[in-house]
DNA sequence: AGCTTACTTTTGAAAGC
DNA sequence: GCTTTAAAAAGTAAGCT
C-alpha cells in the first residue's frame, strides 16, 4: 500500500492555468445560455463554469480570458479547456482550434515517510526562509528560491508544494528538502 | 528657507504626534491585558525600530502597535495569543498577524514559536493552582516537547492539557471546562491533547 | 462523545473596486 | 487589499444528535 519512497509519493492535487480564447465575450448572454454557469457581476466580474468530467471550474471574463482550476493532471487540464472551447463554439463564438494556455500554479502533495520535528527544523534553519506559527497553522512554511516554490511541512512528514510551474518543480523541491534535512540530521 | 523650516517643523510635529499616539495605544492595550512594564518598554522599542526602518508605510499605526505588543509579549516570555491582542485592539487578528510577520522579518526578530511552558504560570494562577501543580505541568510539557507531541499543535491547547493532568495528579482537580475557559480553547481540544499526552507519556489518570 | 461542516495557511490568474 | 475558483496538509472550532 505505501511505497515509502518520497520521490514516488508525489501527487498533483490541483493545477491553475490561464488562457485567452477570444477577444471579447458577452457574459450576460453567455451565462443565461449555459446551464452550469453562475454569474453575479456584483460578487465577481467573471462567469463561473463547473465541469464534471474532468472536475474543473472555469472563470470566464469579458475580455475573452479564462482561468481553469481544479485539474489533477496536465492532460485533464487540456481536455477541460477543449470542453470549454466546444461549449463556447456551440454558442456561435469563434474559438481557435487549440487555444494556448499557461500553467500558473501546480499544487502537489508528498510524503517524506517519517514524522519530523518542526521545532528543530525551525531552529536548524535559524528561521531563514521559514515561518512556523503553530498557534495559527500546524504547518511550517518554507520558501525555496530554486525551485521557486513554497512548501508546507507537517509534523507527520507529509508536505504540500505549491507555486510551481512544471511538475518537476515539486520533484526538485522534495529532493532539496530531503538533502537539507538529512545534512542537518533532522530526518 | 523659511518654507523649508516650516516643513521640517510640520513633519517633526506629525512624527512626534504619531509616536505619542502609538505609545499611548501600547500603554492602553498593555493595561487592558495587565502586562508588566518591561513588556511595554520592549514593545515601545520594537515600535521605534519599526518607525526607524520605515516599516509603517502603508500600515496603520494601531496595527503596527498591536503587532509590536504581540512580539514583545513573546520576547518577554509572557505570550498573549493573537486573539487576546485583537480583543483590546481595533485591528483584526488577521491584520495583526500579517503585520507581525512583516516586522518580525524586517527587524530580524527571529522569534521561535511560543512554548506551551510560557503559558503555564498565567493559566495556573487563573485557576488558583499552587506551584507544585505548576511545576508538574511544566515537567509534563518538557517531556512532551522531547517526544514530539507538540509539533503543529497549538501551544495553548497543549499547555491546557498538561495543566488539566497535573491538577488531577496534584489532587487539586480542575474541570476541562474551567481549564478551557482560562486557556481560551475548547474542551474538545483539551480532551484530545490530554489523551495523547497521557497515552504517550504513560501517565495514569484516575478520575 | 462523535460526526459533519468549516475555517486557518500557501499559490496563481482573471477585472474591478 | 478584497472579491471567486480548487486543492492538499493537520489542528481547532462549532453545531447537532
Amino acid at each position: 500500500m505505501n511505497e515509502h519512497r518520497p520521490e514516488e509519493s508525489l501527487k498533483i492535487e490541483n493545477i491553475v492555468a490561464s488562457a485567452k480564447v477570444t477577444d471579447s465575450l458577452d457574459l450576460p448572454s453567455l451565462a443565461s445560455r449555459l446551464k452550469d454557469a453562475e454569474y453575479n457581476k456584483k460578487r465577481f466580474p467573471g462567469v463561473v463554469l463547473r465541469m464534471q468530467d474532468p472536475k474543473i471550474a472555469a472563470l470566464v471574463f469579458g475580455s475573452g480570458k479564462v482561468v481553469l482550476t481544479g485539474a489533477k493532471s496536465i492532460d485533464s487540464l487540456s481536455r477541460g479547456l477543449q470542453i470549454l472551447a466546444d461549449q463556447l463554439r456551440a454558442l456561435g463564438i469563434d474559438i481557435p482550434e487549440n487555444p494556448e494556455y499557461k500553467i500558473q500554479n501546480i499544487v502537489t502533495s508528498a510524503d517524506l515517510g517519517t514524522p519530523i520535528n518542526l521545532n528543530k527544523i525551525a531552529v536548524g534553519f535559524n528561521l531563514d526562509k521559514i515561518e512556523y506559527e503553530p498557534e495559527q497553522f500546524p504547518g511550517l512554511v518554507y520558501r525555496l528560491d530554486d525551485p521557486k516554490v513554497v512548501v508546507l511541512l507537517f509534523g507527520s512528514g507529509k508536505l504540500i508544494i505549491t507555486g510551481g510551474k512544471v511538475p518537476e518543480d515539486a520533484q526538485r523541491a522534495v529532493q532539496r528538502i530531503l538533502s537539507e534535512l538529512s545534512s542537518l540530521g533532522l530526518i | 528657507r523659511l518654507r523649508k523650516w516650516q516643513r521640517r517643523i510640520r513633519v517633526s510635529n506629525a512624527t512626534e504626534r504619531n509616536l505619542a499616539f502609538a505609545l499611548s495605544e501600547l500603554d492602553r492595550m498593555a493595561s487592558a491585558l495587565g502586562l508588566p512594564r518591561n513588556v511595554r518598554e520592549t514593545a515601545a522599542v520594537v515600535y521605534r525600530d519599526a518607525v526607524d526602518k520605515n516599516l509603517i508605510r502603508g500600515r496603520s499605526i494601531e496595527g503596527v502597535a498591536a503587532a509590536a505588543l504581540y512580539a514583545a509579549c513573546r520576547q518577554c516570555s509572557v505570550p498573549r495569543t493573537l486573539d487576546e491582542i485583537a480583543e483590546v485592539s481595533r485591528v483584526s487578528r488577521k491584520e495583526i498577524g500579517r503585520t507581525y510577520r512583516f516586522i518580525s522579518r524586517e527587524l530580524g526578530l527571529k522569534l521561535l514559536p511560543t512554548s506551551p511552558i510560557d503559558y503555564v504560570p498565567r493559566f495556573c494562577s487563573g485557576l488558583n493552582l499552587k506551584g507544585e501543580v505548576q511545576s508538574r505541568a511544566v515537567e509534563i510539557l518538557r517531556q512532551a516537547g522531547e517526544r514530539e507531541l507538540t509539533s503543529g499543535r497549538g501551544p495553548t491547547g497543549v499547555a491546557a492539557a498538561a495543566i488539566y493532568i497535573s491538577s488531577i495528579l496534584g489532587g487539586e482537580r480542575r474541570t476541562q471546562r474551567e481549564v478551557a475557559e482560562v486557556a481560551g480553547v475548547t474542551e474538545v481540544t483539551i480532551r484530545n491533547r490530554y489523551k495523547e499526552l497521557a497515552e504517550k507519556l504513560d501517565i495514569e489518570i484516575i478520575l
